[in-house]
DNA sequence: TCCAGTTAGTTCAAGACTAAACCAGTTCAA
DNA sequence: TTGAACTGGTTTAGTCTTGAACTAACTGGA
């Protein structure tokens, strides 16, 4: 593969991303979420920290504070200070907060889904594991 | 797979070119480009006009005006209106826009390579197919 | 020839994003 | 026990992005 190549996969893939997400927008955005706080939520529970979140998102933390004051706005997530370190925030996903986050993901799951339909089972075990392996 | 899964290997696939962009914002940005320029200067051979950019890069097209505005005043791009019709504004890519796009492209294709690096060749050939069939 | 409907591209105001600076709490070496 | 250096999170202030509305040009039917 050349360099150049390399390029064209990656906008090959960025484009996929791009397309899907625009295509799911709007009736996630009917449940009270952007998509970047549905991206936010649903690493919640694996990083339940805003530094940490922002981090695994590749955003600055100060957008990080937004999405959570939102979140939490909506009810979505509580936050409570934790005792072992107190300038630390611990956040919870709210019952409603799973649950919008749910349907959100299976949104966005269909809406990948419909491209993914292109390839067979085999093809899409392979990419998966190809991902993780990049990742 | 389940719905739930692909809406993971979205999230995999999203971090994955976050990380990889955020490499190289900077060394791309020494060329006197940003990243989304970038990415427009390397569509405008295959898609010349303005409002064809736009769609193909899933981006609004005021953002595109703004894109082609800056790449023009830097020398990296040229417009003329086209003569068949007045409304069109034909792209062509200047020396000096093809010569940062050919190194910008090689700046993010060496920062994706260095995760490719982890899949063989066979690996990266196979990724290759998959993603194209997405698309 | 009109003119209603479309399309290319722009403008502008409003909202989204983030770099820099900040405060509060923690850590740890002296 | 300091206090210097660091980390988590927020605020501020300025930049970037984009939806809505617009102008100009094209198209096709009457």
């Amino acid at each position: 593969m050349t360099k150049i190549d390399a390029a064209r996969l990656w906008s090959l893939n960025h484009r996929l991303l791009m397309s899907v997400i625009a295509t799911v927008a709007a009736e996630v955005g009917a449940l009270g979420l952007e998509p970047k706080e549905l991206f936010v939520l649903s690493e919640v529970d694996e990083h339940p920290y805003p530094a940490e979140l922002a981090a695994a998102l590749v955003m600055p933390k100060p957008s990080m504070t937004v999405y959570v004051k939102r979140l939490e706005a909506a009810g979505f997530l509580r936050r409570e200070i934790d005792a072992a370190d107190l300038r630390k925030h611990r956040l919870l996903i709210t019952p409603a907060g799973r649950k919008v986050m749910q349907r959100g993901l299976t949104l966005l799951a269909d809406a990948f889904a419909e491209r993914l339909a292109r390839l067979s089972a085999g093809e899409q075990a392979q990419l998966r594991g190809l991902l993780e392996k990049l990742c």
